[in-house]
RNA sequence: GCCGAUGUAGCUCAACUGGCAGAGCAGUCCCUUCGUAAGGGAAAGGUUGUCGGUUCAAUUCCGACCAUCGGCUCCA
């Protein structure tokens, strides 16, 4: 790291003292959680405080008179004891204070040193004094009052855990100039209009409706980019052998206990009766039940491995309230799912496979991404040591491909196996998880899934489940956001917009327009009683790439008037010509 | 589920402390037929998210619920 960014971060985390020195004299009741200083800012989790929005510029302006004061931040170092009695009424200091002496590892977020184990160290700023190890600026007169902001309140669990207490969260944004603030505030609202909830609107894609919550209504437009998605799905893994099966999407409820989804997933899934039946079904939370009927339907030689199954399978699941957000968490959605199966000594080259599927669907689009190793969860299914087998196996193919450049995300493992994970970023730089692929051990197991080995006997399959794209749903939103909804022509709902200068050009308008869909182009004629400019003005707003004027110079020439998203004005073109420049250009998927 | 916020016409937003809900854009109709990012006019459009309460009177105040947004936790 350098030092530059050293300074804004000592910068971030000297505020959030500030901002809790403030807070505890406006309301000398709180508790004090812990104050990190974050990306772009710093934050400090608060009991006992109940504010809202309107109390954030009182807090703000509490801040800005002690940095006025120009207080200088000291460090001490103090025993066990000393720390017991200056925060005897901070309970959750005590319990950081607690476990560091126990010499236990703490998050970075706390910032106490877990080796020093019996030496405490704190700052004291003013009358404010906290557990920290900093390091701090040595005064407010560092800090430029114009360059921070007090920008949400948000609930947080103390120690990010559910069951502990819920505090208070208040979020500041802080950079060392007013101007470098101003402008990430600027930047937060161009980011806020690439917001694909916002651009689906814009550009009729989808909707979402109260009668159906978190399941997003696609629009003929937006239906469009969704099958242009599939097709480009089973194109990529053309090459890699995939045989397609298409399983109901909801089965007996019999069947979920078997694969453990009832004891590990029943909070998640939704639950259906027949009006005249006892019969209960569950709507599928996943699609690996089908897959496994399929394979277990026949008997399967180790000659039929590895087996491939692509299913775009719609699957459905219930979130907690609060969960939603557009089409990034939905509560019904199309996965790009597979499941394979095979011999043990065919996981290494499956998963290498799969994992040059990913780069092969994620590579046109321009997107990056990061992997994660996801280890075994707390609720874990199965065997220990097949776990650690597995995760071993993982961890070599994730070093042999990525070296040192994966993440590792603790206990974030299915409840039957370990993940290798794909996250995306999407315009406010959250991380999406996308493409999952998960080893698992444990449902060919419980299914009692077989092969016969070369020397006749019976053996159990490894089975890998894997989804590139993650959902249709929350892809196509990365993709309207990385685009700004000016969708690459092959994903373009409207490819291309006939616009006549004046009646007389109309009848022409619409040769050219029978041509162009002649040719499987998705072309549109603009019939409306309105000059060209506004015509031009509403095509160029819907992202449309191809604009295609036609007036008498067009008539009398059989010819377009070409004007391209992005290039300007390209003159007049044969119809012809301007068919196989499409057509090239959606072909080649750029 | 939890913390905070929001909900007025298809969309974006008004309506001072409770007193008959108002614009622009879009849509409809009429005029205009136009050469590269908004031509002019008219009429229409609402059970103010839902249900309940307070009040002579509720978009406005209170409560519950629903949906949405920003976070936490969980997740594709």
């Amino acid at each position: 790291m350098s030092s530059e960014n050293n300074k804004i971060e000592t910068i971030r985390h000297s505020l959030s003292h500030i901002m809790a020195a403030a807070v505890k004299k406006l309301y000398p009741d709180v508790k004090l959680g812990i104050g990190p200083a974050i990306e772009n800012g710093f934050y400090y989790d608060f009991d006992g405080l109940k504010i809202s929005d309107d109390d954030l510029p009182r807090i703000e302006e509490e801040m800005r008179q002690i940095i006025r004061q120009n207080i200088a931040f000291a460090k001490s170092e103090i025993s066990q004891s000393e720390a017991e009695k200056i925060f005897a009424d901070q309970p959750y200091k005590l319990e950081l204070i607690n476990e560091l002496c126990e010499g236990l590892t703490l998050t970075d977020s706390v910032r106490v040193r877990p080796s020093q184990a019996k030496v405490i160290s704190i700052y004291k700023s003013g009358n404010f004094t906290d557990l920290c190890i900093g390091p701090h600026i040595k005064s407010t007169e560092e800090i430029s009052p114009g360059a921070f902001k007090l920008s949400k309140i948000a609930g947080a669990y103390w120690r990010g855990d559910e069951k502990r207490p819920m505090l208070t969260r208040v979020y500041g944004l802080a950079f060392e100039t007013e101007k470098e603030l101003a402008d990430h505030l600027k930047m937060i609202e161009e980011a806020e209009k690439r917001d694909h909830r916002k651009i689906g609107a814009k550009l009729d894609l989808f909707s979402f409706h109260e009668q159906a919550p978190g399941m997003p209504f696609f629009h003929p437009r937006g239906a469009i980019v969704y099958h242009e998605l599939e097709k480009f799905w089973r194109q990529a893994q053309e090459e890699f052998d995939y045989q397609y099966v298409h399983c109901p999407s909801m089965l007996d409820v019999s069947i979920w206990k078997q694969s453990g989804h009832w004891d590990h997933y029943k909070e998640d899934m939704f639950f259906i009766k027949a009006a005249k039946d006892e019969k209960e079904f569950a709507l599928r939370p996943m699609d690996c039940p089908g897959a496994i009927l399929v394979y277990n339907n026949s008997p399967k030689s180790y000659r039929d491995l590895p087996l491939r199954y692509a299913e775009p399978g719609l699957i459905t699941r219930k979130e907690k309230s609060g969960q939603l957000g557009g089409l990034f968490r939905v509560q019904q959605f199309k996965q790009d799912d597979a499941h394979i199966f095979m011999a043990e000594d065919q996981i290494e080259s499956e998963i290498k496979s799969v994992i040059k599927l990913v780069d092969k669907i994620y590579k046109p689009f321009g997107l990056e991404y990061k992997a994660f190793l996801s280890t075994r969860p707390d609720d874990y299914m199965g065997d220990i040591k097949l776990w650690d087998k597995a995760e071993k196996e993982l961890t070599k193919i994730l070093k042999e491909v990525y070296g040192d450049n994966y993440g590792l995300k603790e206990k974030d493992g299915a409840f039957y196996g370990p993940k290798i994970d794909y996250q995306l970023k999407d315009c406010l730089g959250r991380t999406w998880q996308c493409a999952t692929i998960q080893l698992d051990f444990q449902m060919p197991l419980k299914f009692d899934c077989q092969f016969i080995d070369n020397e006749g006997k019976p053996r159990t399959p490894v089975m890998i489940h894997r989804t590139i794209m993650g959902s249709f749903e929350r892809f196509m939103g990365i993709l309207i956001e990385h685009y700004a909804g000016a969708f690459p022509l092959w994903l373009s709902p409207v490819q291309a917009i006939i616009l006549p200068i004046g009646q007389d050009h109309q009848k022409y308008g619409q040769e050219v327009l029978d041509m162009l869909k002649k040719n499987n182009i998705r072309a549109t004629l603009n019939l409306d009683n309105e000059t060209i400019g506004k015509k031009i003005r509403e095509a160029e707003m819907q992202k449309i790439p191809y604009l295609l004027v036609v007036g008498d110079k067009e008539v009398q020439a059989k010819s377009v008037a070409v004007r391209e998203r992005g290039a300007g004005d390209k003159g007049a073109m044969a119809i012809d010509e301007l068919i196989d420049i499409i057509k090239k250009e959606v072909a080649d998927k750029n």
